[in-house]
DNA sequence: AGTGCAGTTGACTTT
DNA sequence: TAAAGTCAACTGCAC
C-alpha cells in the first residue's frame, strides 16, 4: 500500500502539508503528477504555461530526488489513472492540496472525491495559501488568513521512502494541441527561480516598488515577480509572507523606511491575493457567468466581436501606450497590475466586448494565471459584478503618465520611434505632414485607431451607468446582498454612511 | 503694504 | 491603482 501525494499547484517539497502527511505516515510514498490532456484544452491554457511547468516539474523532481524519490508523471484524466495506481499497488490515503481552480478543475476535483469515496481511498486535502473551503463566517476571515500565514513554516521532508513507479514523459506542447506559443522573455520556472526572485526582491530591487510598481517600465525589474511561482505553488504564500516580513522589520532596523514601505505594500498585496481568490472559491461560476445578472447581456457579441479582440490582443489597436503593453505581454509573459486593468477596461469600456473571450485571451498571456485572482478582476475591470466602481481608464492619459518620454512605447511600437514626445502617444493628432516627415503612415506602417477613446468613454459611461439606475439593476442587487449577505448591509444607516465615504480601495469586492 | 488676479493644488462630487 | 469637473484655499506676481 502506498501514500499518494497528488500534486498539482503546489509544485515543491517544502511547507507542503499534504507531502509532509504522506511522509509522516512512514509508508512508501508516491510523488505524482497527472497532465491531464483536457486540462490543456481549455481556452485558458497556453504554450507558455506548459513551457514554465515542464520547468517547474524538472526542479520539483530534482528536489524530490536530493530526498530519495522522484516525481512520477502520469497522463491521462485523473480518475482513471487514479484508478489503475490503485489497482496496481493500492492506495492508502490520497494527499492533495484544495486547489481554486477553473470550473474544469473544479469538476475533476469532484469526480475523483466521488471516485475515492467508492474505492474505500481516504481523499485527505489541505488548505493551500488563505484560502477557505466551505467557510460560514465572513468576519473571521482575515484573522483565519494572518494566523495561517504567521503558523512556523513546514520543513521539507529530509528523507523520503519512496514508492518506486516509472515516470512517464511529459507531452510537449503540440501533442496536446497547444499553438506554437513563442515568449522570448518569459520568466523560469521552479522552486529555485521562486526562491531567487523573492531573495532579490525583498533585498534590493524591491526599494521602489511602491512608486515604480504601475510603471511598464521600472515595474518589471522593481515588481516581485513571484506571482507565477505562487501560481504554481513553487513558492507557498506562507514562506512568502514571512520572508517579506522578516525583511520588512531589517529594513525597517536600518532605517530605510522607502524600503520598508514598498515591502509593507508587497505585504498588502498578498493578503490581497487570497482575498480575491476567494472570491472565486466561494462562487466558480465568476469564471463564465455575470456577478450581476443586470450586466447579462449588456455587451452583445456582434459580428466584429473576434476581429476586435484579435486586434486588442495583438496590439493592433492604434493606440501606442496599448498596443506597447500587449506586444511587451507576448513577448515577456508578464504585464504589471494597473496595466492589467488598463487593457482589460479599454476591451470592455472603449472596445464595448463582452469580457469573456478577451478574459481567456489575457489568460493564456500569463504566465502566471490564476484563476481566482483573473476572473473576478476581469469582471471588476469590465464594471459588471455592480458592486464596484465604474473606472473607465484614459488611455492617453495613462500613456502620459505612465511613460512620459515614450520610452516604454518606443520599446514596443518601433514603427512610431521617430515620432516626437508631443505626439507618440497619440498620433492621429499629429499634424499629416510631421508624421510622413517621420515615415509614419497611419492605416499603413501603424494601425488607425480603433475607436475614438473620448466619445467611447462617454458612451460606455452612460451605458454603464444606465444599468445601475434601472430597477433590474436594483432587484439584483437585493439578491446578491442576500446571498453574500455583505457585513456592510447590516450596519445601522449612519455608520454605512461613515464607510461608505471612506475611499474604496481595489481589493474591497463584498458581493 | 495691500489688493487684484491668474494659475495651482487638493479635497470632494459626479459620471 | 478612474477621470473630469467644481470649488475653495493658496501662491506668486504686478502694481
Amino acid at each position: 500500500m502506498i501514500h499518494v501525494v497528488w500534486f498539482k499547484r503546489d509544485l515543491r517539497v517544502h511547507d507542503h502539508a499534504a507531502l509532509e502527511a504522506a511522509a509522516s505516515s512512514g509508508a512508501p510514498v508516491l510523488a505524482l503528477y497527472i497532465l491531464e490532456p483536457e486540462l490543456w484544452r481549455q481556452p485558458e491554457m497556453s504554450g507558455r504555461h506548459h513551457a514554465f511547468l515542464a520547468e517547474c516539474l524538472a526542479d520539483l523532481d530534482t528536489a524530490l530526488k536530493a530526498r530519495g524519490a522522484r516525481l512520477v508523471v502520469r497522463v491521462g484524466e485523473a480518475v482513471s489513472v487514479l484508478h489503475d495506481l490503485n489497482a496496481a499497488h493500492g492506495i492508502a490515503a490520497l494527499h492533495a492540496h484544495e486547489e481554486t481552480g477553473l470550473l474544469w478543475t473544479y469538476a475533476r476535483d469532484r469526480a475523483v472525491r466521488r471516485w475515492a469515496r467508492k474505492a474505500g481511498v481516504p481523499f485527505l486535502e489541505y488548505r493551500q495559501h488563505g484560502v477557505l473551503r466551505a467557510h460560514g463566517d465572513r468576519d473571521g476571515w482575515a484573522k483565519t488568513w494572518e494566523r495561517t500565514m504567521r503558523a512556523p513554516t513546514q520543513a521539507a521532508p529530509s528523507h523520503l521512502r519512496a514508492a518506486s513507479l516509472v515516470s512517464h514523459d511529459l507531452p510537449d506542447a503540440g501533442g496536446l494541441g497547444l499553438e506554437d506559443d513563442p515568449c522570448p522573455d518569459r520568466q523560469r520556472g521552479g522552486r529555485a527561480e521562486g526562491v531567487t526572485l523573492l531573495r532579490s526582491f525583498l533585498a534590493t530591487r524591491g526599494r521602489h516598488y511602491r512608486k515604480a510598481m504601475s510603471t511598464p517600465l521600472d515595474g518589471a525589474a522593481a515588481c516581485s515577480r513571484v506571482s507565477a511561482h505562487l501560481a504554481l505553488g513553487c513558492l507557498s504564500m506562507r514562506e512568502t509572507y514571512q520572508a517579506a516580513l522578516r525583511a520588512q522589520a531589517r529594513w525597517r532596523q536600518a532605517e530605510d523606511a522607502a524600503f520598508a514601505q514598498s515591502v509593507g505594500s508587497f505585504v498588502s498585496r498578498l493578503h490581497w491575493h487570497c482575498h480575491f481568490i476567494q472570491k472565486l472559491e466561494d462562487e466558480p461560476e465568476i469564471e463564465r457567468r455575470d456577478l450581476h445578472q443586470a450586466y447579462a447581456g449588456l455587451r452583445p457579441i456582434g459580428p466584429d466581436h473576434e476581429a476586435l479582440v484579435a486586434a486588442w490582443i495583438e496590439g493592433r489597436t492604434g493606440f501606442p501606450f496599448v498596443d506597447a503593453c500587449m506586444r511587451s505581454l507576448r513577448s515577456t509573459g508578464w504585464l504589471n497590475f494597473r496595466m492589467r486593468s488598463m487593457v482589460m477596461a479599454f476591451s470592455s469600456y472603449h472596445l464595448w466586448q463582452d469580457w469573456r473571450r478577451p478574459a481567456q485571451a489575457l489568460a493564456r498571456q500569463f504566465t502566471d494565471f490564476e484563476p481566482g485572482i483573473h476572473y473576478p478582476q476581469a469582471q471588476m475591470q469590465s464594471g459588471v459584478t455592480g458592486v464596484n466602481v465604474v473606472r473607465i481608464y484614459n488611455p492617453v492619459k495613462q500613456s502620459r503618465d505612465q511613460d512620459p518620454g515614450g520610452v516604454f512605447i518606443r520599446r514596443w511600437a518601433p514603427e512610431l520611434s521617430a515620432l516626437p514626445d508631443d505626439f507618440i502617444h497619440e498620433p492621429w493628432s499629429a499634424p499629416a505632414d510631421l508624421l510622413a516627415a517621420r515615415g509614419v503612415r497611419l492605416g499603413d506602417s501603424y494601425p488607425v485607431r480603433l475607436v475614438d477613446h473620448e466619445a467611447a468613454a462617454r458612451v460606455a459611461r452612460e451605458k454603464a451607468y444606465g444599468v445601475r439606475t434601472g430597477p433590474a439593476f436594483r432587484a439584483a442587487a437585493r439578491a446578491i446582498q442576500q446571498k453574500h449577505g455583505s457585513r456592510k448591509s447590516g450596519l445601522p444607516p449612519t455608520e454605512r454612511r461613515a464607510r461608505s465615504a471612506r475611499k474604496p480601495s481595489q481589493s474591497e469586492f463584498d458581493f
